[in-house]
DNA sequence: AACAACATTAGAGTATAGTATATAGTTGAT
DNA sequence: ATCAACTATATACTATACTCTAATGTTGTT
């Protein structure tokens, strides 16, 4: 499929794709064979991974980090080891947000009492 | 205290507090019996803020969403009832981070699995 | 052939959240 | 009095992650 269509299907804008694609997120193949333009070709699997992306940026992982997750599944760039250590790595940074979110959900249950009990 | 010790007392730079404080987010007064010079004195509650400021920009909000919560809490620029649905709002968004985190969370185990099984 | 709707590339512009630099004045210890 | 260390203000610069504009070419329908 071209860009329009894989924009259509995952709702993240031509734009944003092409930054992607440029930051090495994703990436389409042209079709060799046709010499009369250089259109780019997406597969279901960039579908797959532009979906992760907006999952793990909902959660906050930075471009860098979602380029690595996806070099660590999807690619060859790295060693068994060095793929589930990228992989620990996040789950571990997942765990400290989850920490991070419980704590700040104390702190806001707190202030929301103190406002009920009229102490600020 | 002056804005250094503020720094030190909280880790955070002296650049970085007077952003916070040209943001709105904490404030510091001025001495109007000493003439000779314009230097702001903090509070031990601009230490809690900064503190709270910290934890809040780590789950992911913004200066702005914490600007909000601070409002609700340490001042009297909102009613109770204002108080109150802001803090809700607040804790609605941390419990959708969790479910995205542990949804995050999932695939990542999904991922580390097919590397450990040779697949993919 | 004309035209809308698509494609690529390059580069500029925006928002957020800092971070750094420059200038000028103040304080406190020697 | 001098000097390091501090303070305020203004402005510029950076990084991240888009978002938009412009220029130019291609495709498919009428």
């Amino acid at each position: 499929m071209l860009i329009n269509e894989l924009s259509k299907k995952t709702g993240i804008s031509t734009h944003t794709i092409r930054f992607y694609e440029k930051s090495g997120l994703i990436e389409g193949k042209q079709d060799v064979s046709v010499k009369s333009n250089n259109y780019y070709h997406y597969d279901e699997v960039t579908i797959e991974k532009l979906e992760f992306i907006s999952e793990a940026k909902s959660v906050g992982f930075t471009i860098k980090q979602i380029g690595q997750m996806i070099d660590a599944w999807y690619n060859q760039k790295y060693t068994k080891e060095q793929k589930l250590e990228i992989l620990d790595d996040k789950l571990i940074s997942l765990e400290q947000k989850m920490m991070e979110i419980k704590g700040m959900k104390k702190q806001l249950l707190q202030f929301k009492n103190d406002v009920l009990n009229d102490r600020c």
